[in-house]
DNA sequence: CAGCATCCGTGCAGATACTG
DNA sequence: CAGTATCTGCACGGATGCTG
């Protein structure tokens, strides 16, 4: 079975993880700490344009989940530094199959809007 | 290489991938559709708690993008029927690796969560 | 039956400016 | 440096009522 037949549930947790992959900052989070921690700016940086407090509602809400970890080191500056979790990293198998299938298919998907959208 | 490095253009068509992904309705209408052909009303209350207007936009937007096809039988009363295409079918096996992954990580999720909210 | 038209409320993304 | 505070706007979900 595909599901437990419980995806239709609204308050289903499985809903809560598609919100999470559909999340477009939090995919990204995940791609960029794929190959070690980084720093918020790093991550800002890397990541492209993205308001500091939507990167930050997209970390905290990662740590809460347990797919990061948050070190703050009190110098001065301050540095802190966001590091991928076992769980976290795991993630990255199931993006990377959305992204083959995206891959795959994009091409198709682009003509069937070409022809939807063609003469009525 | 789990991307192409373009994840991160805004215009990445991957992207549109994972917004229908994300998308609860759509990933609902795949998984209804799975065992075969449905009516709109049948999809309708096989979901759930949906707004016509929404399931609409929904189904049309599948139908732009080639994930299923739309029949109109011209009786009275009117008769429409949606199909998932092949390229619409084999989006169940992403969307399986997805619940998977949820359902295997949902219970160490939910403890990370109650540990985040536990005493400041 | 299958939807379109219309309206409403609002959550939330994003920009900007400021701070320990 | 790594955020918080504040404001804005508008896209979007949803409810309701109507129609071929």
């Amino acid at each position: 079975m595909v599901t437990k037949g419980n995806a239709f549930d609204p308050n289903c947790p499985t809903r809560t993880i598609l919100d999470r992959i559909g999340d477009k900052w939090t995919v990204l989070v995940v791609l960029s700490l794929r190959s070690g921690p980084l720093r918020f700016t790093e991550l800002r940086d890397g990541i492209g344009r993205v308001a500091p407090k939507v990167l930050t509602q997209t970390l905290r809400r990662m740590e809460r989940d347990g797919l990061i970890t948050r070190e703050v080191y009190p110098e001065i500056p301050p540095r802190v530094v966001y590091t991928l979790t076992p769980m976290g990293a795991s993630l990255i198998e199931p993006i990377s199959v959305i992204t083959d299938w995206a891959e795959t298919h994009v091409p198709a998907i682009t003509r069937a809007q070409q022809r939807y959208d063609e003469p009525a």
